[in-house]
DNA sequence: GCCAACGTTGGC
DNA sequence: GCCAACGTTGGC
């Protein structure tokens, strides 16, 4: 078991916009990324603990906890012409893109990012690197532990 | 809207 | 396989 930091765009998939979808779940479509690709295809399970971000937004911050809830499969944004996440080079026989499914566990106190960063237990951790842009990044167990019960009071 | 810091693309 | 040009991310 794993645990991740995965971001979403608030004005696109939120943390209610989640909520208020059947099982609380969500497909995690739209990763355009390898790296992050990879996370969800080789090491993401069943189970795997997430903390669910907004980015992109004001202030950005986590927002909630969060499970893998299916393994990864096709993207399916990236058959659709019309879908601003089309890949021609994609096909169905060799699908390029996949996502996991998301369902929210809880919603939180909302965490800004400067308080994250004004954290010593949190300096290394590597969603907060300088430069950083991966969209879904490892979390250490002790990084989660420390935001879910020194930050969030939560039962991680 | 700016721009730093990345990632990707494609010519060679 | 290099790397310049270009595109994207995401905080500010």
């Amino acid at each position: 078991m794993r645990y991740w930091l995965m971001k979403t765009e608030p004005s696109v998939v939120g943390i209610d916009d989640v909520l208020a979808m059947p099982g609380k779940a969500v497909a995690w479509w739209g990763v355009r990324n390898y790296q992050a690709r990879n996370f969800m295809r080789d090491q993401m399970s069943v189970g795997d603990k997430i903390l669910f971000y907004h980015s992109n937004c004001t202030p950005p911050g986590i927002a909630g906890l969060a499970e893998v809830s299916k393994r990864a499969y096709p993207d399916e944004t990236q058959y659709d012409p019309k879908s601003h996440y089309f890949d021609p080079k994609a096909s169905r026989e060799e699908p390029r893109w996949v996502n996991v499914d998301v369902r929210i566990t809880k919603k939180t106190r909302f965490i800004p990012l400067d308080e994250l960063r004004s954290q010593p237990e949190l300096a290394q951790m590597r969603t907060l690197a300088r430069g950083n842009r991966l969209s879904i990044t490892p979390v250490d167990p002790a990084e989660w532990r420390f935001i879910c019960e020194k930050l969030m009071g939560a039962t991680p």
